[in-house]
RNA sequence: GGGCAUAUAGCUCAGUUGGUUAGAGCGCGUCGCUGAUAACGACGAGGUCCCAAGUUCGAAUCUUGGUAUGCCCA
C-alpha cells in the first residue's frame, strides 16, 4: 500500500514534515558523502550581513544559489557550501549608534571605541536566527555551522597577508580621496548618506576672468557655483575636441575664450554684444597659462616648472588642460579646476602628476581646513566659513575686474542628513589605495574568459566599469573594520605590512599587548577575534628597522569592507596560514549568483583582489590560469514589491487585489509597483509566505517565471498561482496514481524481490519485474509519454547544464503538463477496467509509476520538499531497500525512448482533437451528443495512415462514431499555395513578391496534381522560367464556409453535425448516467457501492434511452437493478434533462 | 549628463541564426466533464510587437534616431 494522500494537500504543513526528516536522517551530509571522491563543483557564498532582517530579495539570491549546487550534486558533482557573514562596515556601526542614539565620530570616541567596538561585534549577530531559520526553511542547503565570519582572527589574518603581498608589491599607496564631507561633524558621508540630503538652492552663479600670461587683453571666461573654491584653482579644462572662439566684448575692451556653442546664450544672459574673431579647437588652447583669479599662491608659485616624463619641462599649474567631461551644455565650455573641491577635478590633478616625473608636477592646492574654513595661507580669508565667503569673495572679484557677470542660480546640493542646516562639501582626505588601475587589461582580460548570465553584463555594466576603473580607495576613517595592516615608523615615516599577530608578537620590542590581555581579564567573555581589532591593534608598536630608538606604529584606518568579502575565496580558509590544500581545491569557484547591485561591490572586489594577488606566480601559489575567481556569474535582477493603495488613504496599504477589494471596495485603490521598503511594509516577510504558500512554492515561482535576470515581482498572487499552475497539477497526478494503485493493489516491490542495495529503481531496474513489459510492446500512448519522459530529461540536463533554470523549468511543466492532461486524461479508462492484473493496466501503472519516479528526481533541485515527499512514499512500498531520500539519487538519466516521430503524430492527434472540439464548439454540440463521422483532412501520407491506425483516441475524445481521414478537399477545402520563403528568398530575391501572387492565384489541387506527376512546375515571372519542386511550396488547408469545421496547421477537420434519432436517444442515455452520477455523488456513495436505481419519467424519450442502453447505464453507474417506475416516489428528486423530467432515486445495494 | 537594460494580449512574461497565421500562464467570456471531484478540462475573445526612418524579396527580431521606464554612475 502506498500512503494515501489528501487532495488539499497542504504544502506548508508537508514542508515541515520534510524538514524534520532531512534533519533526522541528515540528508544532506549523507548527500555530500556520496560523492566523496567527485569531481568538484565549487560553489562561492557571498556573505550577507546579518544585521537586519531577511528580505524577500534574500529569498531568490538564495534559491538560485541552492538550486544549482542540488543540481550538480545530483550530477555527481562534490558540491561543498560554506557559509559566510559579512560582519564588518559603516552599516553596522550605524545600528549600534542608533541603539546608542549618538552619530558623530566624535560622540563615538566620547562613548569609547572599545565598548563601540564589542557592542559591534554583538550586534552584528542580531538577527542570525532570522537569518539562519529563513535559510533552513527555504531549504537552502549549506554549512552553516562551518561558515566563515570576516572578523574572526584568522579571517583577518589571510585579508592582512594579500595586503601585504600587494603593498610589498608597491600596489598599495597612500593618497587623498575627495570625499563628501561633513565640515562640523568632521567626518565623511556615504554615497548613501549623501544621496538622502539634497535640497534645492540658490548659489551664486559667477562668470570670471582668467587673463592669459601671453596676451593680458584676452581672458580665459570660466563659470562656477562655488566662488569658494577659486582660491584653490589650479587648472582651467577645456574639451580638447569642441571649438572654440575668441569674441570682442566691445563695451568693456577686452577679448573672451568661450565654446563656440554658447556665445549666443553667454551674450543673452550677460546682456552683451560679442563678436566673434577668431575660431579654433579645444586642443589648440592646452598648454596656455593663465593668471588665476586670487593671488594667495601664484605670486610665489608662478614660475614653478616641472620636468616631463617624456622630456622637457613645463609649467606645473594655471594652464590650460584637456578633459573629455568638459561640454557645452551649460557655463562657457572652460571648467575652472580645484582638485581639493571636486573628484573628476582631482582626477585631472592626478593625470597631470602623471605627465611628469614623479615629484616635480604638480602638488594638491588646499586653502580650506578640515572645519570648513579657510587656512592662514588664504591671508585676509582666513576662518571664514567657505558658504560665508562667498560674498567676500565676490566682492573682490568686482574691485579686481575680475568678475564678468554674477546672476544666481537654482540647483540641488547635499546637505548633511542629521544636521540638516548643514550643507557638505567635497574634500580631500588623505586615504590608502590600491593600485588597480595598472591591472585594468589583466581584469579585462580576466573578465573576458568569465561566463557572465545575462552575457551582456560582461561587456555592458561590468565591462564598462572596468574600462573606467580608479584606484580603489582602500581605507575608512571608522572603528569596526578589518584594522589596515600597515606600521609606520615614527620618525622617518616608511612603512611595513604585517600578515599575522604572530609575526607581530615576533617583531623586536614588540609590545602594548597588555591592553587586549587586560580586557580579557575583565571581561573573558570576550571572543579572542577581538584582538586584531581596534583599538587594541593600535596598541602594538615594535622597534623600527628604519631608524634606531623609533617606533613602528599602525596607520589609523581599518579597510573597506568590500575588500573583506572581495578576499573569502582565500580568506575563508585562513589561507595561506592554514589549509592551504582546501583552498587550492576549491579556487576558483564554478558558479556564484547575486544580484546586479553587486556588479560594483562583490563581483568587482572578487576579480579585483583575485587578478592582483594572484598574478605573480610564487613559491606558494601556482600559476592559475583565467578565468578567477569564479567562472560563471548569474547576475539576478532587482526584486520589486506589489501592492494596492487605497485611494483615500495611499498609506494604507494591501498587497493583494482579494483583499485590497475587501478593504477599500472594488475600485476605490490603485495598484503600485516598486522598491520594497521597511517603513512601508509593501512586501510580504519570506517567513509568513512560507506560512501560507510554501518554500516550493515560492522556488518555484522564482525559478519557473522569469529568466532570473529580469527585474522580479515580489507578487503574493502570482507566488500563490505558482501552487494549481505546477505543484497541485503534479500533485493531482500522483494522487490519481495512489488512489488506484492502492484500489487494484498495484505494488511494485513485489515484483522486485531482487534489486540492487540502495536502489535509485532506474528504468532499467523497473524492467526486471515480471509485469513490467518491454517498451516496444506497450500502446501508443505508453511509449509515447516515456519518451516525452526521455526528452525531458535531455533538455532539463541540458539547460541546466548551460544555467538556463526557466527554460528547464518550462519543459518540466510542459512535462507535467502532457502527464496530467494527456496521458492520464487519455488513460484513465485503463485505470478503471475491473480487471486488476490486465496486461493494459500494469502497462498504464507501470508506465505512470516510472514517470512519477523520474519526474520526483528531475524536480528534486527545484522543488526539494514535494520531490522528497513524491519519492519518499512511491519507494516506501520497498522498505529499505531503496534510497532513503530523492535528494541522495542521481539526477535521472535518458532511457533513450525519445521518437521524434511518435512526438510529431501525437502532437497532431492533440491537434486534430482540439480542432474537433472547436469545430464542435462552433456547431454547438456538447461533447455527450454523439456524433456519426468526424472527417479528417491531411495531406502526409504517413499522417494519415498512423491516424487510421489510432483513430479510436479520436474517437473516444470526440464522440464520434467513426473517422474518415483523407487526403480529398472534396467541397470542405480549398488549398492556398505558398512559396517556402526560406528557401526561394535567397534564390528569387525581389521575384519573390511576384512568385507569392501567382502562386496564391493559381488553381492549387491542379497545381498539386502537376507536382505530384512530374514533382515539378514552372512559372513565368517577368519573362523568366521559374521552376519549383515541391520542397519550394508550401500547401495550407483552409476549410471552406458552410461546415462544422475547424482549420490547422496543414489539417482540416470536419464534422457530420446531422443528428438521427438513434444519436439522440444515445446522447439522452449519456446525460441519464451523468444526473445518476451527480446524484450518487450527492448522497455520498463511496466509489465502488453498487445501488439499486429507480428511475421515472414521462418522456418516451427518456424511456427508449433506458430501454436501448440499459446495460450502459447500470455499468456506468455501478446498478445492479434497475426499475423503470410510472410514477415517482415521493422521495426521488426530480431533474430537467432538456425539456423533459426524469426522477430518480438510489439505494445502496452492496448485496 | 554618461553607461547598461527594458518596452510584445487587461496582468505577468516567453519568442532560439530575419521567413509571411506572434505564443504561454493568470484574468475575462462561453461551455464541457462529473470514478483526479471544494478538483479537472476544452474553446473563445483580446495584439499598430513603444514611435519613426532605414537595410532586406521579407523585420517583433538587424541598423540609426526618438520616447517612456528601471538600475548604476556622475
Amino acid at each position: 500500500m502506498f500512503e494515501p494522500v489528501d487532495n488539499q494537500v497542504s504544502f506548508p504543513k508537508l514542508e515541515e514534515i520534510i524538514l524534520e526528516f532531512w534533519k533526522r536522517r541528515q540528508i544532506y551530509d549523507r548527500s555530500l558523502k556520496l560523492r566523496e571522491n567527485c569531481e568538484k563543483f565549487v560553489f562561492f557564498e557571498g556573505p550577507p550581513t546579518a544585521n537586519g532582517l531577511p528580505h524577500p530579495g534574500h529569498c531568490l539570491t538564495r534559491a538560485m544559489k541552492d538550486l544549482f549546487p542540488r543540481y550538480r550534486t545530483m550530477r555527481g558533482y562534490l558540491c561543498e557550501r560554506k557559509a559566510g557573514w559579512d560582519t564588518h562596515g559603516l552599516p553596522v556601526e550605524v545600528e549600534v549608534c542608533k541603539e546608542l542614539g549618538i552619530h558623530s565620530k566624535e560622540e563615538i570616541e566620547n562613548y569609547g571605541v572599545e565598548p563601540f567596538i564589542h557592542k559591534c561585534q554583538q550586534s552584528v549577530w542580531r538577527y542570525m536566527q532570522e537569518w539562519e531559520r529563513l535559510t533552513e526553511r527555504l531549504g537552502f542547503w549549506i554549512k552553516l555551522d562551518e561558515a566563515y565570519v570576516t572578523y574572526h582572527e584568522r579571517y583577518v589574518e589571510s585579508v592582512w597577508w594579500s595586503l601585504k603581498v600587494l603593498f610589498d608589491r608597491g600596489h598599495l599607496y597612500r593618497g587623498h580621496k575627495i570625499v563628501w564631507w561633513w565640515a562640523q561633524g568632521g567626518t565623511a558621508l556615504s554615497s548613501g548618506e549623501v544621496g538622502q540630503g539634497y535640497r534645492t538652492v540658490a548659489d551664486p552663479s559667477a562668470y570670471v576672468l582668467l587673463p592669459l600670461v601671453d596676451d593680458p587683453d584676452t581672458n580665459l571666461l570660466i563659470w562656477t557655483t562655488t566662488p569658494w573654491t577659486l582660491p584653490s584653482n589650479q587648472f582651467a579644462a577645456v574639451n580638447p575636441d569642441i571649438d572654440y572662439v575668441t569674441v570682442v566684448d566691445e563695451e568693456l575692451g577686452c577679448k573672451l575664450v568661450i565654446a563656440k556653442d554658447l556665445v549666443e546664450s553667454i551674450a543673452e544672459k550677460t546682456k552683451r554684444q560679442l563678436r566673434v574673431e577668431a575660431e579654433y579647437r579645444g586642443r589648440d588652447l592646452i598648454g596656455k597659462r593663465y593668471m588665476p583669479p586670487f593671488d594667495y599662491y601664484y605670486p610665489t608659485r608662478k614660475d614653478e616648472q616641472g620636468e616631463l616624463t617624456e622630456g622637457g619641462k613645463q609649467h606645473v599649474m594655471w594652464r590650460v588642460v584637456p578633459a573629455d567631461f568638459v561640454t557645452t551644455d551649460s557655463g562657457t565650455g572652460l571648467v575652472h579646476q580645484a582638485p581639493a573641491f571636486g573628484e573628476v577635478d582631482y582626477e585631472v590633478l592626478v593625470r597631470e602628476q602623471q605627465r611628469f616625473v614623479s615629484g616635480s608636477g604638480p602638488d594638491l592646492i588646499c586653502a580650506v581646513g578640515p572645519n570648513g574654513k579657510f587656512t592662514e595661507e588664504a591671508e585676509d580669508l582666513a576662518d571664514m566659513w567657505v558658504k560665508d565667503a562667498d560674498k567676500l569673495i565676490t566682492r573682490k572679484l568686482k574691485e579686481s575686474h575680475r568678475l564678468y557677470f554674477l546672476d544666481q542660480y537654482l540647483h540641488e546640493y547635499p546637505f548633511c542628513w542629521r544636521a540638516e542646516n548643514d550643507p557638505l562639501i567635497q574634500y580631500p582626505r588623505q586615504s590608502w589605495f590600491i593600485r588597480t588601475t595598472e591591472f585594468k587589461q589583466r581584469m579585462l582580460d580576466n573578465n573576458q574568459q568569465i561566463n557572465w548570465l545575462p552575457e551582456h553584463i560582461k561587456h555592458g555594466r561590468f565591462g564598462n566599469f572596468l574600462e573606467s576603473n580608479v584606484d580603489w580607495a582602500l581605507s575608512r576613517e571608522r572603528y569596526w573594520g578589518t584594522p589596515l595592516p600597515i606600521w609606520v615608523c615614527e620618525k622617518t615615516g616608511q612603512m611595513e605590512a604585517i600578515d599575522s599577530y604572530a609575526a607581530l608578537q615576533q617583531k623586536p620590542g614588540a609590545r602594548g599587548f597588555e591592553a587586549w590581555e587586560q580586557a580579557k581579564r575583565i571581561n573573558p567573555e570576550l571572543p579572542d577575534d577581538l584582538r586584531v581589532h581596534k583599538p587594541y591593534i593600535d596598541e602594538i608598536t615594535y622597534d623600527s628597522p628604519f631608524a634606531s630608538g623609533a617606533s613602528m606604529r599602525r596607520a589609523p584606518e581599518v579597510i573597506d569592507c568590500w575588500y573583506d568579502s572581495g578576499a573569502m575565496p582565500f580568506a575563508q580558509w585562513g589561507f595561506p596560514h592554514q589549509n592551504a590544500d582546501r583552498f587550492f581545491q576549491q579556487f576558483p569557484a564554478d558558479f556564484i549568483s547575486e544580484a546586479l547591485d553587486q556588479t560594483r561591490g562583490w563581483f568587482y572586489s572578487l576579480l579585483a583582489i583575485s587578478t592582483l594577488v594572484f598574478d605573480e606566480q610564487t613559491d606558494a601559489i601556482p600559476e592559475i590560469p583565467f578565468p578567477h575567481p569564479f567562472r560563471n556569474c548569474i547576475v539576478l535582477g532587482l526584486m520589486l514589491s506589489e501592492w494596492y493603495e487605497s485611494k483615500k488613504n495611499p498609506s494604507d496599504i494591501r498587497l493583494t487585489k482579494q483583499e485590497a477589494d475587501e478593504a477599500f471596495g472594488v475600485g476605490n485603490y490603485s495598484q503600485s509597483v516598486g522598491k520594497m521598503s521597511k517603513q512601508k511594509r509593501n512586501y510580504l516577510a519570506p517567513s509568513e509566505l512560507f506560512n501560507r504558500y510554501g518554500a516550493d512554492a515560492l522556488r518555484w515561482y522564482f525559478f519557473a517565471n522569469q529568466p532570473p535576470w529580469t527585474p522580479i515581482r515580489y507578487s503574493e498572487q502570482q507566488i500563490k498561482d505558482s501552487i494549481p499552475e505546477f505543484l497541485l497539477r503534479l500533485w493531482n497526478v500522483y494522487g490519481f496514481f495512489l488512489i488506484y494503485a492502492n484500489i487494484d493493489e498495484f505494488d511494485p516491490s513485489l515484483e522486485l524481490r531482487e534489486l540492487d542495495e540502495n536502489s535509485q529503481l532506474r528504468s532499467h531496474e523497473l524492467a526486471k519485474a515480471e509485469s513490467y513489459r518491454p517498451i516496444a510492446e506497450r500502446s501508443e500512448i505508453d511509449r509515447w509519454i516515456l519518451a516525452e519522459l526521455d526528452e525531458t530529461i535531455n533538455l532539463v540536463t541540458e539547460r541546466m547544464d548551460a544555467y538556463d533554470n526557466f527554460n528547464a523549468c518550462a519543459r518540466i511543466n510542459g512535462f507535467v503538463d502532457a502527464l496530467s492532461n494527456w496521458y492520464v486524461r487519455r488513460s484513465r479508462s485503463r485505470f478503471w477496467g475491473s480487471e486488476k492484473r490486465s496486461r493494459d493496466k500494469l502497462d498504464a501503472y507501470w508506465t505512470l509509476y516510472e514517470c512519477l519516479i523520474q519526474t520526483s528526481k528531475l524536480i528534486a533541485p527545484f522543488v526539494p520538499f514535494v520531490a522528497e515527499s513524491i519519492w519518499k512514499n512511491l519507494t516506501g512500498v520497498f522498505g529499505e531497500r531503496t534510497v532513503e531520500s530523492v535528494h541522495l539519487c542521481d539526477f535521472p538519466e535518458s532511457g533513450h525512448r525519445e521518437d521524434a516521430n511518435l512526438a510529431h503524430n501525437m502532437n497532431l492527434l492533440r491537434e486534430i482533437a482540439s480542432l474537433g472540439r472547436a469545430a464542435r464548439m462552433e456547431a454547438k454540440l456538447k461533447v455527450r451528443q454523439p456524433l456519426n463521422a468526424v472527417t479528417v483532412i491531411l495531406g502526409p501520407q504517413a499522417d494519415q495512415q498512423w491516424l487510421r491506425a489510432h483513430d479510436s483516441i479520436l474517437r473516444e475524445e470526440l464522440n464520434v462514431k467513426s473517422l474518415n481521414c483523407t487526403p480529398d478537399v472534396g467541397a470542405y477545402v480549398t488549398y492556398q499555395i505558398q512559396p517556402n520563403f526560406g528557401r526561394l528568398g535567397q534564390r528569387l530575391r525581389a521575384l519573390l513578391p511576384k512568385v507569392k501572387q501567382i502562386l496564391g492565384n493559381a488553381d492549387g489541387a491542379k497545381l498539386l496534381d502537376e507536382l505530384n506527376r512530374v514533382n515539378r512546375v514552372t512559372l513565368q515571372v517577368e519573362g523568366q522560367s521559374i521552376e519549383l519542386d515541391s520542397e519550394d511550396i508550401q500547401v495550407r488547408l483552409v476549410a471552406n464556409p458552410g461546415w462544422a469545421a475547424a482549420q490547422g496547421d496543414g489539417v482540416v477537420v470536419v464534422l457530420a453535425t446531422e443528428l438521427t434519432p438513434e444519436l439522440i436517444i444515445e446522447g439522452l442515455a449519456r446525460d441519464i448516467i451523468r444526473l445518476v452520477q451527480d446524484r450518487r455523488k450527492e448522497l455520498k456513495l463511496d466509489f465502488s457501492d453498487r445501488i439499486k436505481l429507480e428511475l421515472s419519467t414521462d418522456s418516451a424519450e427518456l424511456k427508449q434511452a433506458i430501454a436501448d442502453f440499459k446495460d450502459l447505464i447500470m455499468d456506468e453507474t455501478l446498478t445492479v437493478k434497475l426499475e423503470i417506475l410510472n410514477q415517482p416516489r415521493a422521495s426521488m428528486p426530480t431533474n430537467s434533462l432538456n425539456q423533459f423530467k426524469l426522477s430518480i432515486g438510489i439505494e445502496i445495494d452492496n448485496g
